[in-house]
RNA sequence: GGGCCGGUAGAUCAGUGGUAGAUCGCUUCCUUGGCAUGGAAGAGGCCGCGGGUUCAAUUCCCGCCCGGUCCA
């Protein structure tokens, strides 16, 4: 299909010939005439074990020899961008070089920051979480690095020959032998783009893919290819796309057992030793084994049932049994995983991800709680936070956005968090495992749905606990599948959106000069209108802010010569803004006058301006991690959404609402410009993209009291135009995401003006002073409580004195009390309990509003549930109660003598039998 | 954002449309040479908040607040 795309000069020149693969058919390239299979894996298994094939490299050593020899071929070395794709909103985790560079570079919007360039960018991918540590040779976080280069139709860097060449003398750099190296022939496709590609395979290892990428979904007059059913088409960009492995390069360099012992040895021994392992740090039978099982497993998939297959073979090339081998290397290979976590957590909370339930959040969680179950499985007491710190020092603690010490509490918080759901977990599922054990039933699936659905209890957990208590449960093998078709019956329709109602009509119109960008205190302009549909208006240019950015529209009137509509919406599709008119009409090529309504623009400015202000005075004072999950600005309020790990205290909001004051009493100016995306990048980092990642080359930077952000919206000349910020409240919206709400300007006046009501309003109450508002109600509560248990005692004491007087008639031996008492219904009911705790029976009325009656029955004859009944329903209303004790009431009181002669007789009836 | 579970004594939790409970902890006393322990008595509750239904709500219904959890 490509076959031509690989027929280099350069492998001509060289001497290489194309061969095709005896085992698996591929076509590859190499120096080596007498070679038969591609080198790949499972053709080939590693041979570099035991046998590096470069000179000896550590990670640092590796990673600076790559980039210095790129660099000294002209390519301009490049800082790593951060694990989390803050720049995309596509991807949480950064995973490959390119991903750096996508979509805009990629996407010939953007020029890329240096062309060619060298970068070594650290990569996660989670997809893989299952066999890490046990392959020998899957990681969480790699380094990928990389050499690109952008060619333009007008200027061309270089192409293929060039890139195979630096391949060629790169690995020759390193102590390689190039003519023990293969070049795979394997056309790469993925995320709309395609193109032929290389991979570079020595010692059974493959430490490089060279992709060239050429073709795109984006049809043009070339002609296309057909790959996998789908047509792609020649891009005008053409881009080599090089990965090396890094962690890989240094695993071949050394020959170790597994990439494990080459990338980390200091922290797998740190580990081994906390697990109680290291006699088996210079174990030759060790060594050898985990050689073996790397080798074979190297050859392998062995996700799910794989990984016993793999044993097999292992325990077979070494004669024991595959259980004894399992038992032998399992401690080990979760030590390589707990190594390879805490490096991969590093990461993450290093360059400032909030672990919580949601997104990259979620992702950091699961690799935390992994590492914790593991390290308990091991028995490892150090707390997680001191691992990854090592990490974070061995990794170099430069390029590390977050403060160590923000990560230690981040850690520790998710280690305490975690253990108190594993106590409540336990304590829940043995209540339950208890009581259906003394029903001698089995836990019924809908139990173990709850179980996992509300309190996060793996089931597996459950089947455990269950089996320690004795109780019986059935665990089907698709049950995280079934929770999952349960969770996919509630799924919700999406509404139909507006703009691609109208966007064929608004294409063909200018786009709309946006006067509220360069005169955005003005309130008063002139148009023409350009059309008109469906109650919308499209003018030639407008003060009126669209719908947008977290920020509402304006509202305001136009007015031509005959007329005058209100503005209830604007609209922005493409280009153009659309005002949604009501009230009157417009006539196309009619002049406007428009008037934006002052106060509410204003207010709007100002709570804008006030939340970015409060971003960076929450950022000052909670830690670099502070990100914004969300805004909405209002004209009486304003909310923003932050990334934090914890509940934001009441101190610390202070602090916020006192640094942010301050912003705007420092009066300094707002800045706006239109910067190049790349160059911004650069200057200001990934946080300018707080409210999401805007399209386009150039984007719109705005500075407000040291916050700067890539922003659309209309702002304050300066922080002192916004008055004054007061935070409303505090809100826990979500794990990880704490909801700040709070009014700017006039509405913070009228906000403290409510609160102030509120204050005067119960001092008048209490007649006190407003300071002294606070004691006087903490001493109202407790006089109140302390006054609830002085009637509780009088009450006491007064049914006590009742019961003295009271005159009881013996029927059958039986006293039975029969009488009106006008006391309130508490009482009337501990009066009767206390005749009927004697063995007497007590009916006792009391009048107030209504009547009430109790009858208290210490004689089992006597049910005192179906006798009140008869009593209310004669009192014109209802009762019940138990057999022991019942009560009830009604309207009719001059029934009452009635009611109780009845109720007498049907106790006489009752004790006579 | 959607769903589910929960909020009762200092802690852990029962429970009920009809007089609010258990265990641990706490206080005091007794037992003992002292301690562990054992025994007895006692204190400690707006049954999350607001509304509704009801003769009666901690209990049922609705809304809110708070905590947990699963899924996007």
């Amino acid at each position: 299909m490509l076959e031509e795309e690989y027929q280099l000069e350069y492998f001509k020149k060289q001497g290489l010939t194309r061969k095709v693969c005896k085992s698996c058919g591929s076509a590859f390239w190499t120096r080596d005439s007498s070679r038969e299979i591609c080198g790949d894996a499972p053709c080939e298994p590693y041979t570099f074990i035991g046998n590096p094939v470069f000179k000896t490299h550590t990670l640092d050593s590796m990673r600076e020899a790559y980039l210095s020899f790129f660099e000294k071929h002209g390519h301009t070395r490049i800082e790593r961008y951060p694990v989390v794709a803050r720049w995309r909103d596509d991807i949480y985790l950064t995973i490959a070089s390119i991903a750096d560079f996508q979509p805009f570079v990629t996407g010939g919007v953007v020029p890329p920051p240096a062309n060619p360039l060298t970068i070594s960018q650290p990569c996660i991918r989670l997809n893989d979480l299952d066999s890490v540590g046990k392959s020998g040779r899957h990681l969480t976080t790699f380094e990928m690095m990389a050499h690109h280069a952008f060619n333009t139709p007008s200027e061309e860097i270089y192409w293929k020959d060039r890139t195979v060449e630096l391949c060629d003398q790169f690995i020759a750099s390193i102590g390689g032998d190039i003519t023990r190296v293969t070049y795979k022939e394997h056309p790469w496709i993925g995320g709309g783009n395609a193109g032929p590609s290389l991979e570079v395979l020595i010692g059974g290892l493959e430490i490089a893919t060279l992709v060239f990428m050429s073709l795109g979904r984006q049809k043009t007059s070339s002609p296309g290819y057909d790959l996998n059913g789908e047509m792609y088409y020649p891009m005008k960009l053409r881009i080599v796309d090089t990965g090396y492995g890094l962690e890989r390069l240094v695993w071949a360099s050394k020959g170790s057992p597994t990439i494990y012992d080459a990338v980390f040895p200091e922290m797998v021994s740190n580990v081994m030793s906390s697990a109680g392992l290291s006699h088996m740090l210079d174990n030759k039978e060790y060594a050898k084994i985990l050689g073996l099982n790397a080798k074979f497993a190297g050859l392998m998939d062995i996700s799910g049932t794989n990984l016993f297959q793999l044993r097999k073979k292992v325990a077979a090339a070494i004669d024991v049994s595959p259980e004894k081998l399992d038992k032998m290397i399992t401690p080990i290979e979760k030590v390589y995983a707990v190594v390879d976590h805490t490096r991969c957590l590093a990461y993450m909370l290093g360059d400032c991800i909030v672990p919580s339930n949601v997104r990259e959040g979620y992702l950091a969680r699961l690799v935390i709680r992994r590492t914790l179950r593991m390290m308990n499985e091991l028995k490892i007491h150090e707390p997680l936070a001191d691992l990854v710190e090592q990490q974070t020092k061995i990794i170099g603690m430069t390029g590390f956005e977050q403060d160590i010490s923000v990560v230690r509490e981040i850690i520790d918080r998710e280690t305490e968090k975690y253990a108190s759901t594993l106590e409540r977990g336990t304590r829940i599922v043995q209540k339950i495992a208890k009581s259906y054990k003394t029903k001698s039933q089995r836990v019924p699936l809908s139990e173990i749905i709850t179980l996992y659905d509300s309190h996060g209890i793996q089931p597996e957990m459950v089947r455990d606990i269950a089996i320690k208590e004795g109780a019986v449960i059935d665990l089907p093998d698709n049950f995280y599948s079934m929770v999952a078709d349960m969770h996919s019956e509630s799924k919700k329709e999406v509404a139909e959106d507006k703009t691609s109602k109208y966007s064929g009509r608004v294409n063909a119109l200018p786009p709309t000069k946006k006067l509220y960008y360069e005169q955005s205190s003005d309130i008063e302009f002139e148009a023409i209108v350009l059309d008109f549909f469906d109650g919308y208006v499209v003018t030639d240019q407008t003060l009126f802010y669209p719908d947008g950015g977290g920020q509402p529209a304006d509202t305001g009137t136009l007015v031509s010569s005959d007329s005058m509509v209100r503005v209830d919406g604007v609209i922005k599709i493409g280009e153009v803004i659309l005002h949604h008119i009501t009230g009157g009409v417009l006539r196309r090529g009619e002049r406007v006058k428009g008037m934006v309504d002052e106060e509410r623009r204003w207010s709007l400015m100002r709570h804008h301006t006030a939340t970015h202000i409060l971003l960076h005075a929450a950022k000052e004072v909670l830690g670099a991690h502070i990100h914004q999950a969300g805004a909405q600005k209002g004209s009486e309020s304003s909310r923003i959404d932050i990334r934090h790990f914890k509940h934001i205290t009441m101190e610390e909001l202070r602090k916020i609402e006192t640094e942010a004051n301050r912003m705007i009493m420092a009066s300094q100016p707002v800045e706006v410009s239109i910067e190049d995306r790349t160059k911004a990048e650069q200057k200001y980092g990934f946080s300018l993209y707080q409210g999401g990642v805007p399209p386009g080359r150039d984007i719109r930077i705005v500075k407000v009291a040291g916050d700067i952000e890539a922003c659309a919206g209309t702002h304050c000349r300066n922080t002192g135009e916004v008055g004054v910020i007061k935070i409303i409240r505090v809100e826990h919206i979500q794990d990880g995401i704490e909801r700040i709400e709070f009014a700017a300007g006039l509405a913070a006046i009228f906000y403290m003006q409510h609160l102030e009501n509120i204050v005067i309003s119960s001092s008048d109450i209490l007649s006190v002073q407003s300071e002294n508002l606070p004691a006087s109600v903490s001493r109202f509560f407790n006089e109140w409580k302390e006054q609830r248990k002085d009637i509780d005692r009088m009450s006491a004491r007064l049914v006590e004195l009742e019961m003295q007087t009271l005159v009881a008639e013996s029927i059958g031996g039986i006293a039975v009390v029969i009488k009106r008492i006008d006391l309130p219904a508490k009482e009337l009911t501990s009066l009767a309990a206390s005749v009927s705790e004697t063995g007497g029976v007590a009916l006792i009325a009391g009048t107030g509003d209504t009547v009430r009656v109790v009858l208290a029955s210490g004689d089992s004859r006597v049910n005192a549930g179906e006798i009140i009944s008869q009593v209310c329903s004669l009192l014109g209303g209802k009762g019940g109660g138990k057999p022991s004790m019942a009560q009830g009431g009604g309207p009719d009181a001059d029934k009452l003598d009635l009611a109780l002669k009845v109720g007498r007789e049907r106790i006489i009836a009752a004790l006579h039998g």
